[in-house]
DNA sequence: CGAGTTATTAACTGACCGGTCCACCATATG
DNA sequence: CATATGGTGGACCGGTCAGTTAATAACTCG
């Protein structure tokens, strides 16, 4: 359960006494899943402590406060689910099944468990985003982020012929975003993943071209 | 501020002694209100007995406990939403521009107010649903209800000529469902409510027919 | 009018939370 | 090996929370 570490990754000039006896990286992900699972107020002190087996202490000592560590965490995870994006857009041969798949990504789990999890972000902008300015400013940020690259995406499936001329990149990606999350709210109210996959297609089959 | 009724609201039979100085539907009202802006866990008693002028007894006595209370205002929410929904769909001669009214609800509020706020139902599943097996219930029952009331709509606009015959009713509903609260969700990221409405208007033209 | 019943109010309780502080300790350096 | 540096863990604190209780007020009905 415990995460050590004895790599030094402290980043320090001067004097350097006593390493980190902990992986920073390795923490931010313990953390981050019990904020997914949890919430953020739902999330105790003792509930990160547990999970990253740190005391109060070095927990404040590295990151600060409960706020803090959160946003860093969300900030990783938001940095994580854009690089696995660009990394499948530039990696898929044909761009379109990109698309295909950054729709139905919500539903790509087999067992349906990552669909109930939801995103984090998503998670977090419902539970904060009207209390908390910087998680607003985060969820505008990864959102336009996002559409951004999607939208690269549209224009690179229509430079290949995919998709059709006359539609608007920016617009279409927006489009894709909004039912792709609409997935993602579904699947936390609990419902069938199977009918959920339908549904997946049927949208598929409406904003995207080809069989 | 106070809300004070002298009409008997009570629903006991025996003997009575003092009747209730509240209307129970106008708490419902003001503590639906409170938890909608600020959430579940972030709504203190003090903030519940703040807008509905009642003191904790009061609240505890007519209503148990926060949770509770929580749950009457949720389902009084999600009823008075279908009741909407219902009027909307049968009050609307052409079907089929109900179910456009339907896609484009989340936006349909000029100054994007109604946006940020979100549904109540679908802030309390982000944050709840995970945890409150009612509320998980709840969710489930709502949506399937609204996905039915869609379907019949649906079947209808197909019965008017307005939309083709090989789509399925419920499924079609569902794919309408996602992207409503695909929407829901980006409103409350903060996008600018003209871009969301454009949005909207694309999906809208995607999902349904005609002009 | 008064006895009985219920609503109301505010003081109170115990638990828990985030955050601070400090004594202790592991390590790098000379 | 001695010392300085800063990581570590846990005791501790003030505040807040949901929920309880008991005294009081308001009302019905005989």
């Amino acid at each position: 359960m415990r995460v050590m570490d004895r790599s030094v990754k402290n980043c320090y000039a001067g004097h350097m006494a006593r390493p980190r006896q902990f992986d920073e990286e390795q923490v931010l992900r313990a953390v981050r899943d019990q904020f997914w699972d949890a919430g953020y107020a739902a999330t105790s002190l003792e509930d990160l402590m547990r999970v990253s087996g740190l005391g109060k202490g070095s927990l404040y000592g590295a990151f600060g406060d409960k706020r803090q560590l959160f946003l860093r965490a969300l900030r990783s995870y938001n940095e994580t689910s854009c690089g696995y994006l660009q990394e499948m857009f530039s990696s898929t041969p044909r761009v379109l099944d990109a698309l295909r798949a950054f729709l139905a990504a919500p539903v790509s789990d087999p067992g349906g468990a990552a669909a109930r999890r939801g995103c984090l972000m998503a998670n977090s902008t419902y539970e904060l985003a009207t209390t908390d300015p910087d998680v607003l400013t985060e969820a505008r940020r990864t959102y336009e982020t996002t559409t951004g690259l999607v939208a690269e995406c549209v224009a690179r499936a229509q430079d290949e012929g995919d998709m059709p001329r006359d539609a608007d990149p920016i617009e279409t990606a927006r489009a894709l975003l909004v039912a792709q999350q609409g997935l993602v709210f579904m699947g936390r109210t609990g419902l069938d993943i199977d009918k959920l996959t339908v549904t997946a297609r049927t949208l598929t089959a409406q904003l995207l071209p080809g069989a």
